[in-house]
DNA sequence: AAAACATTTCGTCATGTGGTCAAATGGCGA
DNA sequence: TCGCCATTTGACCACATGACGAAATGTTTT
């Protein structure tokens, strides 16, 4: 129970949903989900520590790289049911066709490309 | 899509949680939720309005008495989705069972029974 | 008309949340 | 080993949220 509280939370965010959304069928490193939300790296970070600490989302570093992906398999079925719910009312709204065209964009460049981008100079 | 966010924010709370579990299957005057939650009449219309806003719960007024309701039919059907799939991850949990008992004795009493209770003397 | 009463609204407070920048961390390449 | 780089952590700020008691609202009863 406690845990379907944290999960809840964790989904009361426009952001933290549209990341989840984004980590629909694909496994997606920070710096392109910096680029989506278009948040600085340290909110997007503290953002998705909050999913994994819902068990919403997993991790797996290679290098300098984090990645992040919805589990496969989720300890507790019951919050897979809600997140699917949750994914499925976003995949059905109109004003995500946006955000479709904007990933797409996103997802063709690198992750060097897009580091790149993001740093000052 | 900002109505997904207005109900994912609504179901961020452990006491609006216990209120729509509550809701199930009957219709519930305040003084009932007051007594469930155990809060301050104040509090608890709050939480009813939030609901309300996100269109989780329908409200009823009859007399000096508000009722509220879980809609039978949704205007936006995937929030019903996700508010079924909440309400069926609290179903299935174990720390419910305490709530089960103590929304059986509540049940039992009239209303005046539990507004006498509430009010200071 | 007045009193009683259930609920809501308002004012207030403490705490939580989302955001940024700056500094720390930890991996890789030179 | 030294510096670069992606990410996280920490300090901080503005604002949102959840709680209460007191006062307002609106309805019934006397």
């Amino acid at each position: 129970m406690k845990d379907l509280v944290k999960a809840t939370k964790a989904l009361a965010d426009e952001n933290r949903l549209r990341a989840l959304w984004m980590l629909q069928e694909r496994e997606v490193c920070v710096c392109q989900i910096v680029e989506f939300l278009n948040l600085a790296p340290s909110t997007v970070s503290k953002h998705m520590t909050v999913l994994k600490n819902a068990a919403l989302v997993e991790a797996r570093k290679e290098g300098r790289w984090m990645y992040y992906r919805i589990p496969e398999t989720f300890e507790d079925s019951e919050i897979a049911q809600v997140l699917g719910a949750v994914l499925d009312a976003m995949n059905k709204s109109k004003s995500y066709m946006e955000d479709t065209k904007r990933l797409k964009k996103i997802l063709k460049c690198s992750k060097e490309e897009l580091c790149k981008k993001q740093s000052p100079n």
